[in-house]
DNA sequence: AATCATAACTAAAACGATTTAGTAAGGCGT
DNA sequence: ACGCCTTACTAAATCGTTTTAGTTATGATT
């Protein structure tokens, strides 16, 4: 017959009689000793030098049995930490957030953070109120991607294309300049003078930077963009309908261009589907450039030139940035301004003007 | 001299007099009331129906003030409820997950709750730690996204597209089924009968349900698949590059093909890619029909057709089921399976066989 | 023999709420 | 004048930890 010694004191699974988790008060009674004894052990704390090792492993073996794991709302109400982060995207699926999420989760999950998702999909009322939803979950710090912060927090911020002046916030931005610089140097290159644009749509804190960077590199380029040949996205959605759509205005307004540079990948693609439908092959009649670099850039069909956004290392450096000004404390001074790099990807949309 | 009688007590911002929110013990201190009183009234328990509304008033007068907000933590270690989800997926940045979330997230959000998101990117060792981690981080539920559970969890957990019959899982999954005869039936009606399939990597849990339907399907259609046409993703990586290898080793094989039913629409960019290559073109030459519809599909060149899975439904679906099961406890029976319908969408990559 | 140090613990406060079980004061009925 | 009901509150316990400040024995030192 065998013992049951062990089935009504502890039993496999992580609990302690019944089903819930056990609480370090059960696992002290059950030792007969206090809870400040086990915490004390369990921690590694300086002050439980002088108990003997007899009984830390007695406490060792009894929480390792009974599955002890502290509570976690316990233990955060006690230190006042949470280790939870909230962050803000306009649209998760849209490529770009998720691309600057992988950054950040990889990054955080790596030092014990977790966070909150929420997306705001350009409506003004919940950019307002999920960072105040946010603080009320007790999270230390807010990461804001393609977001403007409308005022400043008591947590420390960190935003990601944000281009934010608000007080307190860590702006992780990448080179406009010398994106618009790699792009338009392409194409100039490639002997093209008449440069159509697509700017962003109005909510997108990338599209006044990015269209200024062109326009002056253009500038300097002695190859101005002319004011006919400029688009604009409109709708908020996130496919490259908006593309198609501000692509055909500019085909219907007359104007020929041999170039087209595209706000992004998304958009680009769109483009090219309008310019296919006119009777315009890319890059043979038209070349066209777009900006990210999303997964589907290089397999598109042609496989599009673009200017790389590096989108994990952003979110990575939003996540370190804002880590450290939680470590340091708020009194400590913290960059306003992280910049980083783009490339330009060479693909087959874009070719020597004809 | 303008008064300053309300800057030494309540000041603008959530604050009391320094830079911290208030506290329940601080603000009755200020009315000189009990916590317990400045609970009840704030939380119209019927226990405060007997306290005059002078009092209630200047009691709620008070919180707007100093923009009282109940401490979260605090709030859920007494009530032993986190309102936190997790959430399980193997990849962010692949479309489909992101998909799945925006459902998710739509649902809970609106009932209150936030949920902590993790990728696994398919390693072992990280599907079995962070059901863990958060249920150490005291989540009430569980979302596992195209990734089965090995073991069975205390918490109500539901699985998209995660075929699992570990008991205590809710299974969102879709009518594969259907899908099958839906693409199959669209080939074969436009004349094909020598189709080529891509199957999906050993670890996406679609993977063997959607290739036996399919393998059904194509026999009750009396078009058998045949094996030299069966290719398989190999390596996991999110991008088109999986269905480019796959389909050039089909290729290779010298195996004639018409048609070319690929496990997803990423799968399916890859491919055509890889047919271009050969001198292939689609879909003049051979028919390929994906899976999803993500956004990317409607705007490749050509145009995608496809299967829809309804993503964002599954999301919503997981999050409705999850929180019902938590409000009804684990004593009332739930569903097992959840069923969802796929639906054909004809694009330009399909045409008639030669 | 009194003092001191050390070992092996523990009591109690604290984190910030919620909630149950009271209590003190006043009015009313008989 | 006594009990009883209301009104207007409050004390204290509780959730599960962490941590500071003790406490009690025992052994060593002067």
């Amino acid at each position: 017959m065998p013992r049951k010694k062990k089935n009504d004191t502890a039993n496999g699974e992580n609990s302690a009689t019944n089903g819930r988790p056990v609480s370090l008060k059960e696992l002290a009674a059950h030792l007969g000793l206090s809870t400040s004894t086990l915490s004390l052990v369990l921690n590694g704390s300086a002050v439980a030098d002088s108990i003997p090792q007899e009984t830390k492993d007695r406490i060792f073996k009894a929480a390792r049995e009974f599955n002890y794991s502290p509570n976690y709302i316990a233990r955060s109400l006690r230190a006042q930490r949470t280790f939870t982060l909230g962050v803000l995207v306009p649209e998760l699926s849209d490529g770009y957030s998720a691309g600057v999420l992988g950054g950040v989760e990889d990054h955080l999950l790596q030092e014990g953070f977790f966070y909150f998702v929420a997306s705001h999909r350009h409506r003004v009322e919940l950019i307002e109120k999920y960072p105040k939803i946010f603080l009320d979950r007790c999270v230390e710090g807010l990461i804001a991607v393609d977001t403007p912060q409308r005022r400043p927090s008591p947590l420390p911020v960190v935003s990601v294309s944000g281009h934010d002046d608000t007080p307190g916030v860590t702006n992780i931005v990448l080179n406009h300049e010398r994106a618009a610089e790699l792009a338009l140097g392409h194409l100039i290159e490639l002997g093209h003078r008449r440069i159509a644009v697509i700017k962003g749509q109005e909510f997108s804190s990338d599209t006044e930077i990015r269209w200024r960077s062109i326009h002056d590199a253009a500038i300097k380029f002695n190859v101005p963009i002319h004011p006919s040949l400029l688009a604009q996205l409109e709708s908020d959605s996130p496919s490259p309908e908006t593309g198609y759509l501000a692509t055909r205005k500019l085909i219907g307004s007359g104007e020929s261009f041999t170039a087209l540079f595209a706000f992004n990948d998304i958009s680009a693609i769109g483009a090219i589907r309008a310019l296919g439908e006119a009777g315009l092959n890319v890059p043979e009649d038209v070349s066209v450039i777009g900006f990210d670099d999303i997964h589907a850039a290089a397999f598109h069909n042609p496989a599009l030139t673009t200017i790389r956004q590096p989108l994990y290392q952003m979110g990575k450096l939003a996540a370190e940035h804002l880590l450290k000004r939680i470590a340091n404390g708020s009194t400590e001074p913290f960059p306003e301004l992280v910049t980083v790099e783009p490339e330009l990807i060479i693909r087959q949309s874009t070719a020597p003007a004809k």
